[in-house]
Parts: structure tokens; C-alpha cells; sequence
DNA sequence: TATTCATTTCTTATGAATTATTATTGACCC
DNA sequence: GGGTCAATAATAATTCATAAGAAATGAATA
């Protein structure tokens, strides 16, 4: 799977944007509140030029804004490109994103139907063959992350085959979410359940059954939320 | 209005960012090509600084790779952040990118119907007033642009009151698309059109009916579909 | 009230030192 | 002789330090 973010970690710079944009998603930077530039090349040890050119990348993401004389300040949640795979990485990591989760699952039940519907008016047949080889192989894995690779590759395989460019981003989206997510919905025990499902997705997809192909996602969205909500009071208590 | 756009063409740095962006986005540097800093350095008659803080924005949106010893080179489309806000007003702002105001139009009619629905189950009485304040105001413009922005503005605000901070983002990239097409609905022949299926969707957003909000929309919008193809079939005569 | 002016802070600039990656080379086993 | 591996050199981005420039604010002044 190929990552979209852009900084794995690579440089100095890369590590002052991820550890600036963590602090200021997370609150611990007050939107509003001004960023001391000497200060921050102090905590981080870095030049200047690191900073700006970070604080640059960060204002591409909309998450501060550069005035001279006013300074750099921290800028209201509201203006961020929260559609950003950095951005959401960051939010869906801290320990407070669940209230984005929810929104995430919201938008998903939303979209995936949808795409699945455009899915099965529009797939070629190689379209159809790769998702059934994703599907296949999702039996193939053995440990809990690799399944769930496996199944975020199907959902995605199944959205580009919608032929929508939009769509398939906002897959994209959904995708830094769940594997973000700490739940794993995929244990052993309900592989049985996984599969069907899935397979039902296929067949309308394979048939060119919009009506079908929508109806089935939607079960499939339907009964893995029933089951992360079981998964959560089990584990709650 | 508030754009999310970070550079409103202030200083030298986001002419920079722009003019290399859209060179990318519109397809004139190729995917894989890599990039003469040098050369941009003299062709934007720029220091270096300029030139890499731009690179590192545009790194930021997925547009370019810079690593040592390679160079810095365009990335292949499916790398962009194709939702980042100002790489979707470069290329709906191309006159190639019909094909993506296409998938708009398809994200819209899943979006926002969706959304009204939410917006009918969660919305405050403020939001109902607002949303009607809204409405009204529409009637109140006099050129076809200020009619369009206080459409937008009530479609924008009806997402809000769904009160999933994704949808109304996604709202936001509906709205620049819109935005930036140059077909404009809103002649005066069309405003007795306009009026009542919007009202249908706010009468229905008031009483809370969930059912009713949604079909309202669908209905808006497949309404709003006829129409412009209506004028765009004539204009093309 | 309007204008000027000094201050502050970002912005741009420059060039050199540093670092990271890759291609090359040569040595060493198979 | 062919192939793998490690040290090396070349290359381009990265980082750094410093400084001059531009822009906006607010106070002082007319």
C-alpha cells in the first residue's frame, strides 16, 4: 500500500511539520494564539529556514497564517483543509479524534453505497477480476492487519472502479481513518461473517447491478458497524 | 465569503506556488519530469528560497517529490491531494477539468441529500432561522453572481446544520467547483424555478422529517441538472 | 481627522556547509 | 566468469547564518 503523505519521517524538516501540525491539531496550540518563530527554533533546534518552510507547508494546510507584523498565528479549526491525509492522519491518532470517527463512519455509509452503484454500471471486466482476486485474498491473510489491508484494498479496488476521481479520494480518506482506528473488527471469529457480504458486493458489481450492488454495501456497512458496536460494549465493560 | 485559499496573491512566494501548480496541475509538466530549480529560479526571477519554499508547499499537496541525488520531480496524479482546496480551483479553473466537474455533479447528488437528511435530524432552531435567512436573502441579490454565492451560502450552511464536520467539508469543494464553472443557472428566466424546491427542502429540514429533507434535495438537484443542461444545449447551438 | 513615521515582524535573498541518497567501483565469494 | 556485497565518490537537496527588503500597525504629530 502506498502511503499519500508525503514525509515518512525523511529530514528534519518533515519531523518539524508533523511535531508543529500534531501540536496544533490537538489543541495544545490555541487557534488564535501566535507561534513565536525563535521559539520554536529553539525547542525543535533547528534554523530558521527549517521553521518558515515548515510553518509554510502548514499554512498550505491551512492550519496557520503569516502576517507581518501581526505574526504567525494559529488559525480556527474551521479553516483547516481537514481533508488533508496529513491533517486526518493526525486528528485520527490523537486520542480525542472519535468524534471524526463517527463522522467517518457516517460519510462512508454515505459514499460506499453510492460508489458501489457506479461501481456496477461502470467496472470493466479486469475491474471485476481484480476485486475478485481482493476478495480472495483477504482469505489468505493470516494475522488481524493484514486482513484489514486487504479488506481497505477491496473497498478501494471496488470505488476506483466507480471511475469518479472524487470518490475514490474520499476512499482514500476513509482508509487513513480505519487503519487509524484502534478497533479491529477483523478477528478470527468473524471471518464467517466477513465473507459473504463481501461476496454479495461482487456478484451485483459482476452482473452490473447498480440496485444490488448499492443494497449490498450498505448490509455489509451495516452489519460491520452492528458488530464494532458488540466488539466496543464487550471491550467496555 | 471566506476563502480557504492560503495565498490571495499576496507576495512573491504564492505567485510562485500557483504558477509552478498549475503548470502541474494542467498537465504541462509531465508526471515524472523533474524539475530544474535553476531554471525556475530564472524563470520566475526568484531567489532559491522562494523557489524550494514553493517546492516544499507543493510537496505538501502531493504535486512534486524532491529527494537528493534524483532531483525534485512531478508525481503522478494519483498522488495529488486531489481535495486539497487549491489544487481543485487549479483544475476546475482548467479547461480540461470538465471531466472532474462531471464527478462534481455525481458527488453532489450523493453529498448533500445525505446531508440534508442529517441536517433534518440535528439541526437547532437557530440553524432553521438562519437557513431561512438564507433563502431569503437569494430573492434580495440582483446580478446572477450574488445570486449564485447566496445559493451556495444556503446549501453551505444547510451541510453545517448536519453537524458532520466531513460533509461539510466535502460541501466546501462542492462549492468551489461551482464556484469556478462557468455556467450560470441563475439567469432571470429561472429564479421562479429556484425558489420552491429550496423552500420544499427547508420546510422539510424545519419539521424535522428526515425522508422528506432528502427526496427535497434530490429532487433540487436533478431539478438544477435539467435545467443547466437545458442552457448548456442551447447555448451549444 | 488625516498624515507621517518608527517599530515590529514577516519576506526575500545569498552563499556556504552539511547531509542523504545513489551510482560506481572494486573486492570478495560462489 | 558471474554475481553479491561493501566501501567510495558524486550529486543534489537540505540546512544554516546572516542581512537587506517590504508591509502593516499604532503612536505621534500636524
Amino acid at each position: 500500500m502506498e502511503t499519500l503523505s508525503i514525509y515518512p519521517g525523511r529530514g528534519i524538516h518533515g519531523q518539524v511539520v508533523e511535531a508543529i501540525g500534531r501540536r496544533i491539531v490537538s489543541g495544545k496550540e490555541a487557534p488564535g494564539s501566535t507561534l513565536d518563530l525563535d521559539a520554536l527554533e529553539i525547542t525543535y533546534d533547528v534554523s530558521k529556514t527549517v521553521v518558515r518552510e515548515a510553518l509554510k507547508v502548514l499554512a498550505a494546510k491551512g492550519l496557520v497564517d503569516a502576517r507581518p507584523k501581526r505574526g504567525t498565528f494559529v488559525r480556527s479549526r474551521s479553516q483547516w483543509s481537514l481533508l488533508d491525509p496529513d491533517l486526518l492522519r493526525w486528528q485520527f491518532e490523537e486520542p480525542s479524534g472519535s468524534g471524526l470517527l463517527d463522522d467517518l463512519y457516517e460519510v462512508r455509509i454515505i459514499v460506499e453505497p453510492a460508489g458501489a452503484r457506479l461501481a456496477a454500471l461502470r467496472r470493466t471486466e479486469e475491474e471485476v477480476e481484480s476485486l475478485a482476486a481482493a476478495l480472495a485474498a483477504v482469505d489468505e491473510q493470516a494475522d488481524a492487519e493484514a486482513i484489514i489491508e486487504a479488506d481497505l484494498a477491496f473497498h478501494r479496488q471496488l470505488l476506483e472502479a466507480s471511475h469518479n476521481e472524487l470518490l475514490i479520494r474520499m476512499e482514500y480518506i476513509i482508509e487513513i481513518g480505519l487503519r487509524a482506528r484502534d478497533v479491529l473488527v477483523h478477528t478470527e471469529g468473524h471471518r464467517d461473517d466477513f465473507l459473504p457480504p463481501h461476496q454479495a458486493v461482487l456478484d451485483a458489481v459482476r452482473r452490473a447491478d447498480p440496485d444490488g450492488a448499492e443494497r449490498a454495501m450498505r448490509q455489509l456497512l451495516e452489519q460491520a458497524a452492528k458488530d464494532e458496536q458488540q466488539i466496543k460494549n464487550r471491550g467496555g465493560k
